[in-house]
RNA sequence: CGGGGCGUAGCGCAGUCCGGUUAGCGCGCCUGCCUUGGGAGCAGGAAGCCGAUGGUUCGAAUCCAUUCGCCCCGACCA
């Protein structure tokens, strides 16, 4: 492709509406131009770097025996209410209704559908298991779009769906796909972390995340410092570092008049001491019981650890009343002692702490000097908390740290959810009849674009990696005219008919401008033509990523455009 | 949805408090000259319903009200 042919509005000045590095150079580079929030177009140059994902994606999608096909993005409403999820997604979904007011809406994701087709099409146990997928425009009507592409309202996603008949076909092909995802992202040439995730709204029993680490990533990575585990905020689990408390004297428990201090800060001044010695206790309520809940004073409840653990459906926060009717006092004065045919829950990091301060469950007053066990009994310590800096890898004691990250990738085991509400029911060789097993895949395609960028740039512009890069050489003739531009005009024919992707800077423009350009795209290799390297009967390979240099024969320069193609 | 900010030429911005000729600047664009190894220089030029609507006023980009859009923080999130 010649520039003057192509269509690459590059920029100069970055975009007012833009903050984090890669939807700057998105915009900067031409990729793409935003049509209202959270809709962009995807300019040419954009959509040839989301065709080589896609075609990266199709690649190991099909070495897995993943099969493709597609499915339509308007959807009717009525197998939303039958999967039950009408209500929970109904916030992320875009309304629309056809000329006889039927109702439809945007499809956010396709389980309804592909299990649709399946529990039509799919009659025997005989043809399974079958994995599917597709990669297709998603809406979701999200509450905030923001960074660009990295959380658009429309966004390209590769979606996939398998159906097993047992759980055991059904791992397998969990593990296929999570060995394709790792292949497909290292050949984005991204830096993911593998953890395990929480299922979320798609249901089911097991997931894990593929989180390109970048600063301005949306996610938290917790990871260990040494050992592979790794997970993400809402499930990391954590060990809590034992502070040498032994030897400390459990001190005799006194009441302590606070008026009017219900705020761990405020109590830390009258104390004099951190957060950390207070015991928080935080009533909740589950379908029916309810729990006081310690945790110390300086950390938070991650309440999804805590339902799974009690095994409810729910878990709220008691309101205020409730609180004064359980624990006789405001909120704010609530405490482990004294509370009556209420299990306390104790967060791990509550296990060794000595003479606590907590509420006393009487207005206006705490105690000093709490020791659980001695001064109430513990139902059980749990790991109930967010993981905060200090905390310890539940597998090896060592550190844990924290990273920022984008998901491109989430793998979810999904169990028989979909199946049989739909159903999608086969009988089995005994003659049972058995729902489905189901998995699905996603990838986030037009965020893998941003995060390949944010993962790959300088301040000069983006660095594509070799895959993904939308022309592997890009040719600038200093001048585009007289030998330069004999030569420059043979070396790209010659590259074209060589099958390397080329991009010819044609264009007037003076060399430093065309410099400037060829960065901010980001394309990995130029081949530079100038008078003074032609007269030696050279021309000059620069290599965008490390700025390396070379002169080298026109003849000789498909062999190493093509070792350069391998090698980098 | 709560909090904050911003809408002025294609892009980035000044002007708005404190109303007053013809609304500016940089980049980009067009013409010409010149230049050609890291976003050149000179000369000339085109381009604006000052987001929209309504009000106040002799007079509104500027003040008031309403409204629409966009961005950031939060809640939320394959």
């Amino acid at each position: 492709m010649k520039w003057s042919k192509a269509f690459i509005p590059t920029v100069k000045e970055t975009p007012q509406d833009a903050d984090i590095v890669s939807h700057k150079l998105m915009v900067r580079s031409g990729l793409i131009h935003k049509l209202s929030s959270g809709l962009y177009s995807y300019l040419p140059l954009g959509l040839m770097v989301i065709r080589k994902i896609e075609s990266i994606i199709k690649e190991e999608m099909s070495k897995k025996d993943a099969i493709e096909l597609l499915m339509p993005i308007l959807q009717p409403k009525e197998i939303w209410l039958k999967s039950e999820r009408y209500e929970m997604m109904s916030e992320v979904m875009l309304k629309a209704n056809d000329r006889e007011n039927r109702e439809f809406i945007l499809g956010p994701t396709h389980e309804e559908i592909i299990t649709d087709i399946v529990a039509h099409k799919i009659d025997s146990y005989r043809s399974l298991p079958k994995n599917f997928y597709q990669i297709q425009a998603k809406f979701r009507d999200e509450i905030r779009p923001r960074f660009g592409v990295i959380r658009a309202r429309e966004f390209i996603m590769k979606d996939g769906y398998s159906f097993s008949m047992t759980q055991i076909e059904s791992e397998k092909i969990y593990q296929d796909m999570y060995e394709a995802y790792g292949v497909i992202f290292k050949r984005c040439g991204l830096d993911c972390a593998v953890i395990e995730a929480d299922t979320g709204v798609m249901g089911g029993r097991k997931s894990h995340e593929f989180t390109a680490l970048a600063d301005v990533g949306e996610d938290t990575v917790v990871s260990c410092k040494s050992c592979t585990y790794a997970a993400n905020m809402e499930l990391a689990k954590r060990q809590v570092q034992e502070k040498s408390i032994m030897g400390i004297r459990q001190d005799p428990l006194i009441e302590v008049s606070t008026p009017g201090m219900k705020r761990v800060e405020e109590l830390t001044d009258f104390f004099s001491c951190g957060p950390m010695c207070f015991i928080k206790t935080l009533i909740y309520k589950g379908d029916e019981k309810i729990y006081a809940v310690l945790i110390r004073g300086d950390l938070e409840v991650n309440e999804n650890k805590l339902r799974h653990y009690l095994k409810e459906q729910v878990i709220n926060l008691a309101e205020a009343e409730e609180i004064i009717r359980i624990t006789g006092a405001d909120v704010g004065f609530s405490g482990p002692i004294g509370l009556k045919d209420i299990p306390l829950i104790a967060d791990i990091s509550v296990r060794n702490m000595t003479n606590a301060i907590t509420g006393a469950n009487k207005n206006n007053l705490h105690y000093k000097n709490v020791n659980p066990g001695r001064d109430c009994v513990i139902y059980d310590y749990l790991d109930i908390g967010f993981p905060v800096t200090g905390d310890l890898c539940p597998n090896c004691n060592d550190e844990l740290v924290f990273k920022r990250g984008i998901e491109v990738g989430q793998v979810f085991q999904l169990g028989t959810k979909y199946s049989s509400k739909l159903s999608a029911v086969l009988q089995n060789e005994k003659r049972e009849d058995v729902p489905l097993i189901m998995g699905c895949y996603g990838i986030g395609v037009s965020r893998t674009v941003a995060a390949i960028i944010e993962q790959n740039h300088d301040e000069f512009g983006i660095i594509w990696p070799m895959e993904t890069a939308p022309f592997k050489v890009i040719v600038i003739p200093l001048v585009y005219k007289d030998e330069i531009k004999k030569t420059a005009d043979m070396i790209y024919d010659r590259l074209r008919s060589n099958n390397v992707e080329v991009l010819m800077d044609d264009r007037n423009e003076r060399p430093g401008f065309k410099f400037a350009d060829a960065d901010l795209i980001g394309i990995p290799i130029k081949v530079i033509i100038g008078k003074k390297t032609l007269q030696e009967g050279k021309i000059e390979i620069k290599i965008r990523k490390t700025g390396e240099v070379q002169k080298i024969s026109p003849d000789h320069l498909i062999n190493k455009i093509n070792e350069l193609i391998t090698s980098l």
